[in-house]
Order: C-alpha cells, then structure tokens, then sequence
DNA sequence: ATTCATAATTATTGATGCAAAATATTCCTG
DNA sequence: CAGGAATATTTTGCATCAATAATTATGAAT
C-alpha cells in the first residue's frame, strides 16, 4: 500500500471507509451509539470530516441519524435481512438477464473463465468467495447500469451489518457452486427468462443456508 | 405551514430539501457547480451545514462530487433515464406482486379505493398525477420493505432531474389508467405473477411515452 | 505569437469555538 | 426512602477561522 495514492479520497471518505470496517468487525456494535468527540479523537482529527463521514454511512443505511441525538449503528433485525436479500436477488438475477441477452460473446467468455476459476477453488474457502465477489461485481459492471450498481454495493454493506455475515454459507459450496454453474449454461445460452430464473433462486437457496 | 413543527428537522436537511427543489425546477441546472459561499450567504446560513446537505444529495444522487472541486448537479442522460426507469420497474412491478400475494384484503380494498378516485380524476390532471402518486406510494408501503422504498424514493428522484420529467406523460392518461385498471384486477385475483407482468408493462409504455 | 512556468486569486477542505439541547446528577420535599 | 424538580454535565449543531489545493492570470522565453 503506498502512501501517496493517485486518486487521494477527501478526509470524511477515509474516515468512512474505517467506521465501516469497524461496524463490520461489529467493535461498533449495532444499536450503540456513535461518540464524535471519541472517535474524533481516535482518528486526530476534527469532527466536522467526522460528521460528514457519518451523514455518507447514514444514506448507505448503516448508520440512523436521530435529531439533537446523534447516530447510532443500524440495527438490522432478521426482516430486514431477508428483505434486503429479496432486493439483492431481484437486482442481480436481473443484472443476469440483461447480460445473458446483451453481453458480448468477449464479456460472456470473461465470466466463464470466473466461474472456471471458482471450479478450481472449491477446496480453499477464502479464495472461492473472493472469486465469487469478483463474479458478481464483473456481472453487474457488464449489465451496466451505474443506478443498479451503487444500490446493490450499499444492499451489500447493509447485509454485512448481519451476525450470520454471509451470502454464501461455508457448507454450501458445492451446491453453490452448481447453481453457478446452471446459471452460466443459461447465460451463455443467452436464454435471458432462465438466466433470470437460475440466478433468483441461487439466492433464495443462499437465504434459506443463512438463516 | 405553522412554524414549530413537531418533529424539527436539523437544518442540514432542510438546506437539502430547499436544494431539491431548486434543482429539480432546474434553477440549479444539471452539470453547473454549486457555488457553496453563495448559496449560504443566500440563505443566511454557514457552510457547515450546506456541506453536510450536499453530501446528502450526492448520496441520492442528485449532485455529484469531486474531490477539491466541489460539488455539482448531475447530468442525466438519456441512458441514465432509461436505466433508472428500468430498476423503477423492476422493484415496483416486484412490490406490486408482494402485495397481490401477502397483501390483506382491507390493503387490497385500500388499493382499490385510490384506483377508484383515479379513476373519477381523468378530468383534472394534476389531480390525476397526485392521486397516482398516492397509490404507487401507498402499494410500496404495504410491500413493506424499507430498504425499497429508501431505494424507490432516490430513484424517484433522480427521474425528475430530467428535462422531460414524467413518470407519466399528459397524453397518455387515458392509456395509462387502462394499464392501472388491468393491474388492480390482476392484484384483487391475487395473482402475483400477472400483477408484476400488468405492472411493468405499465411502466414499459410510460418509458417510451417519455422518450 | 505561442507555450510553459510561476505567482496570485479563489474555492474547497479541515479545525476550533460557542451556543443550545438533551441527559444525568444532585438535592429537596413529601 | 421515593419521587420530582432544578442544576450540572455532556453532546450535538452551527458558525467562524485557518490552510491547502486548484485554477486563472500574467509574464518571460523560445
């Protein structure tokens, strides 16, 4: 990591960047509230970027703004976990058909070679859910639609605020994994309607492992 | 409007609200930066709290920022609108089969009352336009997921930073009120699949009404 | 005359200070 | 001893101030 980055990101984007990590590694946990002058001081800086970097998590839905009270983190009871599982099966199974239909034979063959990694990867867990991460964003950058793409990044986030943290459980690799692979013969077949269909209930078999 | 509001809001968001409204009658028109000082010296307020607006806004995506240039109103393209009209589409074609399927028979009647007054309204169009914003609200409150209806009301939004700014074009009342009926009827069979279909079909024709 | 470099101006970003509001504490009364 | 009111403390919210980076303007050199 170098210290001088090409694209440097305001002050209140890194201090976002490192409440989330924090709120991920539940240290802030969920209903707590958020204290500006501790935290301020943690990080040595002031509150103002502080204060913004809170009013950005607070629109990515994991944090909640109470007026003359502050912020606190987002409590995320088992309905909304399942509600914005609905909402990441509805975007993505989409994002699949509209890349079944009208991606390129390249960007199809792109995913292909993916998923062929994921086959490979069954065995190290880290490494197939990273494969997996990359799968899905790839997906969603070739269906493009940058509206799509930013909802599901922060759908994401929220999903991540969840005790049972995971859109793929451990013991669920190997069906995972051929859920995947009937979604890309359907991809790749360009049969959009199957697409659709193989990817949502690739995510309904996730919800169900998840809770 | 009395002055002492019962829930007062923090000035920051207030700021943003009279920022929407600035932007979407395009006094602020889209790619032009905000000029920060003269907008606080207009209303009288420090920077601090316009700041904290403007990155409200970004979030909803209704201004767009960079980093030691400031922020400026986002251009929407005519992709950017057919995308946008696209997920509308999709989540609330998708809520709209929620509702027929989970939907209790007093919300169904709810429904049916609001189509009702639609209906009666064909004459007075603004009145038509109001109602009809009632009912999508009021669909999505029933499908009772807030993360959508979060997601539903920026995307909401964004459409009406476009020049051609309709979620339903003038002409188009009549056509537009025969897809509504289709819908209900779907809706009161409680037949989710055809409710989702009806719905966005009705969506479809309102895109390319706009375009 | 054009281009590049340097300086000056302008605007954004971050820090500090102050006032108002909410919560916690203490003291008084029943 | 309990309950409530008044006070004190903590914390948010807004404004002002300082510094930092970017753009524009100016001038010199080719």
């Amino acid at each position: 990591m170098s210290a001088l980055s090409l694209a440097p990101r305001a002050l209140y984007e890194e201090v976002a960047e490192l409440l989330r990590q924090r709120i991920f590694s539940r240290e802030l946990e969920p209903g707590s509230w958020i204290d500006e002058l501790k935290i301020a001081e943690e990080y040595g800086i002031s509150r103002t970027p502080l204060r913004e970097a809170l009013k950005v998590l607070a629109a990515e839905g994991l944090v909640t703004m109470k007026v003359r009270r502050g912020a606190y983190v987002t409590e995320v009871s088992d309905k909304d976990l399942a509600d914005v599982y609905h909402l990441l099966a509805l975007l993505e199974s989409d994002a699949a058909a509209v890349v079944a239909q009208r991606g390129t034979d390249a960007e199809h063959a792109e995913l292909q070679n993916l998923h062929t990694e994921l086959e490979a990867a069954t065995a190290d867990r880290d490494r197939f859910f990273a494969i997996n991460e990359r799968f899905h964003m790839r997906l969603l950058e070739i269906a493009n639609n940058r509206w799509r793409e930013q909802m599901v990044a922060d759908l994401r986030k929220v999903m991540k605020l969840n005790r049972h943290n995971s859109l793929l459980k451990s013991g669920r690799i190997d069906d995972s994994l051929a859920e995947h692979r009937a979604v890309m013969a359907a991809l790749l077949a360009r049969d959009a309607a199957l697409t659709q269909q193989r990817m949502h209930a690739h995510f309904r078999n996730g919800l169900e492992a998840a809770t």
